[in-house]
DNA sequence: TGACATTAGATGTTATAACACCTATATTCC
DNA sequence: GGAATATAGGTGTTATAACATCTAATGTCA
């Protein structure tokens, strides 16, 4: 029998609601899931959110994007962009150049190096993808994704 | 119509797999509702996994848990959860007390203070774990405990 | 046009997470 | 019984996240 969340973390008392219940199994999903990812991702030396920047600007060749475009296309929250980019400038990942049409904005690109680290990762992160969830079926992932879509927007 | 994912993110380029779509959808919905939850925990002083920790603790009343216990208990990987336990002890929400039966094991339990802290939070938490997901159905919840469920568990 | 507001980004500082390593106690097994 | 091993926990250090605040450039509108 597979074991339900309740017994994954030891919990003696049933979950409070249905609600708290759906909650915290998506948070612990989600953080098995990153755990393992990051975990892949050690030995090239980036983290998960370094590696989303990378993907983000691969995505946005040529023209590059600027600090806070990038930011908003993360999956997580990034309260300090700039030192994160700050630390893919250093590592030679991406490359930074303030806007001659408005000043005010810094374009980040990815860099010949970075190009080639990402498209490096393609096959190890699809068989991590597969992995983590190629053992449901194309129906399951399909309801799954619609589920937590309509999560994230209350009508 | 509700946007999925990829215009969510600005993502321009379809996704390379229904596995990595799954991913991502996982993980941005857990980030969105981790984000609001501590957000509505902030005023409280505690952060998530603080109140992680006192409400497996105050389950764990009255013999209390060793850091380790408690370890395995938190939705998330805590690799340093000595120095976590010791701001909470600074806190006054736990206190720590060496076991006389194995002297390598510390004990730790929530205090009174904790304990009313933890309780008074468990309206609003309710709440909030409504307003985040009270808009599925119970079947829609039911289904999707089930499919993060098996996510986690590969057979 | 000039004062005010807005936006993009950077910086200083503190808190927390992550990692490697260390100490004390208990267990194993010859 | 004692050396080797395992287990629980702590400590030192570095990296990163979080937050508040600051500067420069642009936009707004009387």
């Amino acid at each position: 029998m597979t074991p339900d969340l309740k017994q994954e973390i030891h919990q003696k008392k049933p979950f409070k609601s249905l609600h708290q219940e759906a909650q915290l199994n998506i948070v612990r999903t989600s953080n098995l899931l990153v755990d393992s990812f990051e975990q892949m991702l050690k030995p090239y030396g980036i983290t998960g959110t370094q590696y989303n920047v990378l993907r983000i600007l691969r995505g946005a060749e040529p023209e590059g994007l600027c600090r806070n475009e990038v930011r908003e296309r993360l999956l997580n929250r990034m309260p300090d962009a700039t030192r994160l980019l700050d630390r893919m400038e250093e590592g030679g990942l991406v490359t930074r150049a303030r806007s001659g049409e408005d000043r005010r904005l810094v374009t980040t690109r990815i860099t010949k190096k970075g190009r080639h680290l990402v498209d490096s990762l393609d096959e190890v992160v699809e068989k991590k993808h597969r992995q983590q969830l190629g053992h449901l079926t194309e129906q399951q992932l399909r309801t799954l994704i619609k589920l937590l879509t309509q999560v994230r927007n209350p009508d």
